[in-house]
DNA sequence: TGTGCACGCGCG
DNA sequence: AAAGCGCGCGTGCACA
């Protein structure tokens, strides 16, 4: 007997219930022979230990859809077939086929991380991922006058307009079902008419717009940096799947001090009438009434009182605010996300989106581990090696500044990396002499990142406390000490204004401009220029045979972990990987064993050997 | 109740 | 003529 298919809004596609052995035995003839499919899941919800619910593949026109729990033997196929795989957002699917079939192989939660990275890894590395093609075709947000990668723009704009959205398709079947959307996907039939329809849309879609994406993408010169981005995303799918340790008695505990923390200070802000410190608003007029004058506005006009502005106010109200403010952050936005966020098998498996940025810089969520506080050493602390292992970071020195340098050809610059000396007190030097004060390395510094952000001297000014005259003739000073730079920027800049749509990097990279942000091209190249270089580490650290010990990557430090007997050795291997040349520009970088925790190098002395 | 914007703040 | 780039994510607040 074989179910009925259902007809879907996409011309000449239909779906395919997979539900009695005659089904089975149907898709079986279909798949026979075939080298490439696209593949999906529809899951329970978005976290990493969401159940699976379905599993779809098809092709153009026809979608077979499985029953996630029912079908270990598909799951099997898809693991170790001959064909491709393309999938939109590649490392969301790998995960949850690799998690069913850690589940059928008899492993249960929690997964032993080694095991279940390399089933996604396996995966992954049969994948094509068409949210990272589109991303090289164009890798403009919305935001920013792109459309985004998610799967109903792209197919509206490649595809032609009117695609169907299974997610709103969805909800709209959810209210109607009683459940909420939020619930929805948890708690929809499986057999739904409706949800199987428009979950068999979905790979469909996601074929079609390969078939129109691949060709671009060989047009377009990027087919190499889709194979290097294809290797990227499968060591960071790998990654995500082993997760990270959380240490949860620690965590628990910085909690209740943060608490602490944040209500004696909001008891202290009260007393001055703040009641509610996250409110701008409240706190500024707090402190208008005690006679305190304010002078910076916000966009929309309301009084600014971020932390720049507040840690300038002699007043009581103003510390307060801080404290509280500060503790309240460190709690809601990073011990209390480790401790919900960590899964049965105590680990956090944050998710990386490997084009994340415009620029293919890579981003991580759920949670943000690359925003994680330096100052308060308390939060990294939570995140810990497994047992025996050893914490190693491993960071590039000065990655922009170096790239900038290449990028401009700017001798003066290249010589001291050459040299291997402190590039800023090199740079404070050209600008004031032998024997600078020790405090223009600072400036010398932030006027460096000043040229590389395209920051003006108002700002460089607010960043290091001078005045904007000073600010001003240091820039001058600066582009005069580095005349190559300067007209390198200002050519960049103008070549775009005259004719620019898209700058590349020399990996193929393309930078789209957006009109009257012309000088943002100076920092895209150079910030992508970094991500390239930092990507290829990740692919020779892979290559070596490594990429089992990554835990984080953050923009241009590898956290891992090692023996701890040789995580020295260890981090000497890392940082070898990871150097190199840039023309004439050595690239170098500095291993340091952090030991039992990501904390501990941020810890004051007192406290490590507490 | 859900959503989007403004603001703030952490990182590189 | 002048311009601080790139992210994730929390709270407050207005509005549907």
């Amino acid at each position: 007997m074989r179910t009925a298919p259902i007809s879907t809004p996409v011309d000449g596609a239909f779906v395919h219930p997979v539900r009695t052995d005659d089904d089975l035995a149907a898709f079986h003839r279909w798949m026979d022979c075939r080298h490439i499919i696209a593949v999906d899941t529809e899951t329970s919800g978005l976290s990493f230990q969401a159940e699976a619910r379905l599993i779809q593949v098809s092709d153009a026109t026809a979608a077979w859809v499985f029953d996630a729990q029912r079908h270990p033997l598909v799951v099997d196929e898809l693991a170790n077939g001959e064909f491709t795989m393309i999938c939109h957002n590649a490392a969301f699917d790998a995960i949850v086929l690799g998690r069913l079939l850690a589940d059928y192989h008899g492993e249960g939660l929690p997964y032993p991380p080694v095991v279940l990275g390399r089933e996604v890894e396996n995966l992954m590395s049969r994948m094509i991922d068409t949210q990272v093609l589109a991303h090289l075709v164009d890798p403009r947000p919305k935001e920013d006058g792109g459309r985004g990668h998610a799967l109903k723009v792209l197919a509206d704009h490649y595809l032609g307009a009117g695609s169907v959205d299974s997610q709103d398709a969805l909800k709209v079947r959810f209210r109607e079902l009683g459940i909420s959307a939020k619930d929805g996907f948890a708690e929809v039939p499986i057999w739904d008419e409706v949800y199987v329809r428009y979950s068999g849309v979905d790979p469909i879609l996601t074929f079609r717009l390969y078939e129109v994406l691949a060709p671009m993408v060989d047009e377009l010169g990027l087919t190499k940096l889709a194979a290097f981005e294809q290797e990227v995303a499968t060591v960071c799918a790998a990654m995500t799947a082993r997760g990270i340790r959380v240490d949860l008695d620690h965590a628990r505990a910085t909690l209740a001090h943060l608490a602490e923390e944040r209500v004696a200070a909001e008891r202290e802000a009260s007393i001055y009438g703040v009641h509610n410190v996250h409110s701008p608003a409240q706190v500024a007029e707090a402190l208008l009434v005690r006679g305190v004058e304010l002078t910076e506005r916000t966009e929309a006009g309301a009084w600014k009182m971020d932390k720049a502005v507040l840690s300038g106010i002699d007043d009581p109200v103003a510390r307060a605010v801080q404290k509280a403010k500060a503790a309240s952050k460190a709690a809601s936005s990073w011990i209390t996300p480790l401790i919900e966020q960590a899964e049965v098998d105590g680990r956090v498996h944050a998710r990386v989106r490997t084009v994340g940025a415009r620029t293919g810089r890579m981003s991580v969520h759920g949670p943000g581990l690359q925003q994680l506080p330096t100052t308060d050493w308390r939060v990294r602390r939570c995140l810990v090696p497994d047992e025996w292992q050893s914490i190693v970071l491993c960071d590039y020195n000065q990655l922009e500044p170096r790239v900038i340098a290449y990028l401009a050809d700017e001798q003066n610059l290249i010589t001291a990396f050459r040299d291997g000396v402190d590039v800023y007190s090199a740079i404070a030097e050209r600008l004031y002499g032998v024997g600078f004060p020790t405090e223009k390395r600072a400036l010398a510094k932030q006027a460096l990142l000043a040229k590389i952000y395209q920051a003006g001297p108002k700002r460089l000014a607010a960043q290091t406390g001078v005045t904007e005259v000073v600010a001003t003739q240091t820039m001058n000073a600066f582009d005069r000490a580095y005349p190559r730079l300067a007209r390198w920027s200002k050519r960049l800049i103008e070549t775009c204004k005259f004719n620019g749509q898209v700058v590349t990097t020399a990996s193929g990279r393309r930078l789209p401009v957006t009109r009257g942000t012309e000088y943002r091209a100076v920092n895209h190249l150079t910030q992508a220029t970094a991500a390239d270089i930092f990507k290829g580490s990740i692919v020779n650290l892979a290559r070596a045979g490594h990429a089992e010990r990554l835990l984080m990557v953050v923009h241009d430090e590898l956290v891992l972990q090692a023996d701890e007997q040789v995580a020295g050795e260890f981090g000497e291997i890392v940082t070898d990987v990871m150097s190199g040349v840039l023309g004439e520009v050595p690239i170098s970088a500095l291993a340091k064993v952090a030991g039992p925790s990501w904390g501990h190098p941020y810890m004051p002395v007192e406290f490590v050997n507490a």
